[in-house]
RNA sequence: GCGAAAGUGGCGGAAUGGUAGACGCGCUGGCCUUAGGAGCCAGUGGGGCAACCCGUGUGGGUUCGACUCCCACCUUUCGCACCA
């Protein structure tokens, strides 16, 4: 189904009257969505309603929502997380705290690059048309987004001071630079960090990712390692699976390191193949991790990985060896399932000696061990290992049981392997360590080893530092001179920033900025020299990592951030994808602790709480096209068709009437085409109703499925809001009452009112209440609108119309109203009004339910038999157990099921129910 | 393999140990109407004429009472994955 054609114009007051009583009312009959959106934005932005003001004493509430890349066009997902951020933010404005929700643009990036090398335009000016079309696109949705606070990582006035902070991390050591093996995207012919690849392939791309050696900059990310993990523990406002996510991702593992020294033929073997500076990075044998020293009796080999420096050397006069470790490191990129993969391995030949016995331990190539982890060698311990078991049964090497079960579960590792035998447990044959308990032999054979000085205990972690030199054009400029004489030298504070040019055109193949003369040539500053400027760029990581500082100071020219920073920090809110879970919060994290190294702010964690938010899904539908590829069809152009279980198996095409297969539910991808618009969404409903669809058609942490019906729905909802409103204004207005705005007068007596009508109060109190809640609380914004809904359910069905009852029935719409206007501010912007309120709605304090209305005089109670229900008995509220239970039993229906039977217990939770147990 | 989350009508989902299916979509019947993809009313888990019975992935358990808590299993999704 395509989106309904443009609808006929609203309808005036005076072409749709039907009396007097219509004319004598300014509001209009129709809900005219456009017309009231842009009244309620300009009003907005008149005021300056969102702009916010560091106010001492005020409670503050820093809310944020992930920036955009400005990709050109907003995405459902934007829509999501923006409308999520909005609601509470306007929520929490309307609880008196003082609130701030900025917007920037993580703008630098590949895609610009992609689009350049497709349009033959810079991509500075892609990006520069791109953002002011997006935030015409956000400022529709009506977001209370503080607009001069706007920034744009991709401007210079930004990304000096990403150039300022790494000098100052390079002054601390924090950043340095190295020589390393690094993951280089061939597709996009950069270095991705160990986060950006994925199964072997670029994030981004889906390219094989191959190993280059290239010197770059590192960030000592490692040296936080400890500290990222411990405060993990203290993150109680994120989610646990993100916590889960990055303690993994970190990888703590204690351990013991040892050396096997190396044997005569090693020794041999390295000194005949003349590779003294290899050797030399080893020193006098082998060194591995270990987390199990207890094991150390049971090592029958030592595996190396295929990129070991003593693999290397090995090779080097054995043609097979060096066969087999050209393949293992071909292998290990080109299975992506490296996992699954067959263990195998080689041996060298050649041996290292036993830390304690002496003895002779063979050293094996094995394509399981990780050059990236540890030291790139593990010792082989087949009986107590999973893995050193498989390859030692494959190659035949010795099993030798070194510890066994305390609890008896097997006294000799035999074939097959069972997972018993990876546990701790009793050591045997293991010297003057047998007997000892696991736990007690790692602490022993550590102290022994360090005795010996060939080993001590310590920390292995998995996560790496993050290497943020990219070999790209439109990223922020590293700020470093390379001088013959002087070497490298950095660019001085006074001669920040250094201003990325941005006429070029990249055209595919490489940097266009090492191509341009005017940018690499300058002089050096230490010696006045010629000199070439550095033109590697940061990782756009780098830009994302301190922009929630920024907004605190955002036209701020002498430093980074100032003391506003500490005004509105921590974020008290972040909101975004879960897949960003490891790669920019945990940068985030250490870039504000380096941050706080080098004084510039006081806090460690940024992000107090954190919110992430499910995907946006629609269905999938495809044909197979003659030449054999996939070709997909939009659902909006599929009628789709089920089978007798109510699946979707396919559909018929509006567009050619041709059938198409269904494929999946599937995230809203260009790729798929399964994408919707919101900007259409919003010409043809308007931003209420797309905020409303996004809010209600799932838990907010859920995915969420795409409805054509189901924003329709929402569209009627408001529809009856307003008409309901209308109705009502009108009503006053022939009355000679018009609009009673707050309600009940005073001079009125709640308890005085009819049954209908105190149920009515009850309904909306309580409407109110769980408003409150949920949205507050719960963050359960579905059922916040569900509880609204059902409020004007109720409002429909009051008949009463005296001018208390109009008083009544204005102080629930008035809450309806109240009640939403976080989720659909627009209409509650103009109902506000209608409802007789010179004061903005968003302006307005979020009200108290009252107790008097929230209590009621009469419950209803319901009755169990046996826990199954019975019967319900109406009662005054506040009854005792006594009474309650005998209106129970009187219930003829309870009667039936209680009758000669004996009563043996009986539950009463008061005003709720009875359970009588017979 | 490890970790996490989730399994409820035709569909999205609700139920904060106490009435399973709120709210919305869809569907059925009726009304209204310048026939519009609008509005209004009623109905809508299954079985049964009814009284009632059955029902939240499966099997156990705790409880007066379990969609909810515990144990085992199955399925799905996501994340990590030869981490020594």
């Amino acid at each position: 189904m395509r989106w309904p054609a443009v609808r006929p114009a609203p309808l005036t007051a005076v072409t749709r009257r039907r009396g007097p009583l219509v004319y004598s009312c300014r509001m209009q009959e129709r809900y005219d969505a456009a017309a009231v959106e842009r009244a309620a934005q300009d009003h907005w932005e008149q005021q300056g309603s969102f702009t916010a003001h560091e106010r001492a004493g005020a409670p503050k509430y820093y809310c944020l929502s992930m920036f955009p890349y400005p990709s050109g066009r907003l995405h459902m997902g934007h829509v999501r997380n923006y409308t999520i951020g909005d609601v509470l933010a306007r929520f929490m404005r309307m609880q008196g705290y003082n609130v701030l929700q900025p917007m920037g643009w993580d703008a630098f990036g590949l895609p610009a690059e992609n689009a350049a090398i497709a349009n033959g335009v810079p991509p500075a000016v892609w990006t520069r048309e791109n953002i002011p079309y997006m935030r015409r696109q956000l400022r529709s949705l009506g977001l209370a987004i503080d607009w001069t606070r706007e920034l744009a990582t991709c401007d210079p006035s930004y990304y000096r001071w990403n150039q300022w902070m790494f000098l100052r991390m390079r002054e601390r050591g924090i950043a340095y630079k190295r020589t390393g093996v690094v993951n280089w995207d061939p597709v996009d012919r950069t270095v991705l960090a160990n986060e950006q690849v994925i199964d072997g392939r670029g994030w981004r791309t889906g390219a094989l990712v191959e190993k280059r050696d290239i010197p770059m900059y590192y960030l000592r990310i490692t040296a936080y390692a400890e500290e990222l993990l411990a405060a993990l523990q203290e993150l109680s406002g994120w989610p646990e699976r993100v916590r889960v996510m990055q303690a993994n991702w970190i990888g703590r593992s204690e351990g013991v390191e040892l050396t096997f020294p190396y044997a005569q033929d090693t020794r041999a073997l390295l000194d005949a193949a003349g590779t003294a500076a290899d050797a030399g990075a080893q020193g006098e044998g082998v060194k591995v991790f270990t987390t199990r020293a207890d094991t150390l009796f049971g090592v029958t080999f030592v595996a190396l990985s295929a990129e070991h420096p003593l693999a290397q050397a090995a090779a080097a006069g054995n043609l097979a060896l060096a066969a087999f470790i050209d393949e293992c490191r071909r292998g290990s990129t080109m299975e992506a399932d490296v996992a699954t993969a067959e263990k195998r391995g080689m041996a060298t030949g050649v041996h290292v000696l036993h830390p304690f016995t002496g003895e002779p331990v063979p050293i094996w190539v094995a394509n399981y061990v990780l050059m990236a982890y540890g030291e790139g060698a593990v010792m082989g311990v087949p009986a107590h290992d999973e893995r050193d078991f498989e390859f030692a049964r494959k190659y035949g090497l010795p099993v030798r049981t070194v510890v066994t079960s305390a609890s008896g579960a097997y006294e000799r590792v035999c074939e097959p392997w069972q997972g018993e035998y990876a546990e701790h447990g009793i050591l045997v044959d293991s010297g003057k360590f047998t007997g000892l308990a696991s736990g007690a032999a790692i602490e022993a054979i550590a102290a022994a080893l360090t005795r010996l000085g060939i080993g001590s205990k310590r920390v292995q972690w998995r996560l790496r530092d993050w290497g943020i030199s990219r070999q790209r054009y439109w990223g922020c400029p590293i700020p470093l001179i390379h001088c013959e004489r002087c070497g490298e030298v950095a660019v001085p504070d006074e001669q920040l920033p250094v201003v990325l040019p941005e006429h070029l055109v990249p055209d595919g193949s490489g940097n266009p900025l090492a191509r341009h003369a005017p940018f690499v040539e300058c002089r050096c500053p230490s010696c006045g020299g010629a000199a070439r400027r550095e033109t590697d760029t940061m990782d756009t990581f780098v830009d994302s990592s301190w922009y929630f500082l920024r907004y605190a100071s955002p036209d701020l020219h002498s430093a980074p951030v100032d003391a506003r920073v500490n005004y509105w920090l921590p974020v008290d809110q972040y909101i975004g994808g879960i897949e960003h879970a490891i790669l920019h919060l945990l940068y985030s994290r250490f870039w504000t602790r380096a941050m706080r190294d080098l004084g510039l702010v006081q806090l460690s964690e940024p992000f107090a709480n954190l919110f992430t938010q499910g995907m946006v899904l629609n269905h999938i539908y495809c044909r197979k096209l003659p030449d054999g590829r996939r070709q997909y069809v939009n659902p909006a152009d599929v009628e789709p068709q089920y089978d007798a279980q109510h699946a979707r198996i396919g559909g018929v095409s509006l567009i050619d009437g041709q059938p198409v297969e269904y494929h999946s539910l599937g995230t809203m991808s260009k790729s798929k085409n399964n994408g919707v618009d919101p900007q259409a969404l919003v010409e043809q409903y308007g931003a209420d109703t797309a905020r409303l669809f996004v809010m209600f058609a799932a838990p907010p942490e859920q995915s969420l499925e795409w409805s054509d019906d189901g924003v329709n729905g929402q569209f009627k909802f408001l529809r009856r809001l307003w008409r309901a409103v209308y109705e009502h204004v009108s009503a006053g207005a022939s009355a000679g009452d018009g609009a009673v705005a707050g309600g009940l007068t005073p001079a009125s007596d709640p308890t005085a009112l009819s049954a209908a009508a105190r149920e009515l109060r009850h309904a909306a109190h309580q409407t109110l209440a769980k408003v409150t809640g949920d949205i507050g609380r719960r963050r359960t914004f579905n059922t916040a609108i569900a509880a609204v809904q059902e409020l004007l359910n109720t409002i429909g069905r009051y008949q009463e119309n005296d001018a208390t009852a109009r008083a009544v029935r204005q102080e629930a719409l008035e809450i309806a109203v109240l009640a939403l206007s976080p989720i659909a501010p627009h209409i509650c912007h103009t109902l506000w009004h209608e409802l007789g309120h010179a004061t903005a709605i968003i302006d307005e304090r979020w009200p108290q339910p009252d107790p008097q209305a929230l209590s009621q005089s009469e419950v209803e109670l319901v009755v169990q038999v046996n826990g199954k229900l019975r019967g319900r008995v109406r009662l005054p509220a506040g009854a005792e157990r006594q009474l309650a239970l005998d209106a129970a039993l009187a219930d003829p229906t309870v009667q039936r099921f209680v009758a000669g039977k004996t009563l043996r217990k009986a539950i009463h939770v008061p005003d709720k129910l009875v359970n009588l147990v017979v």
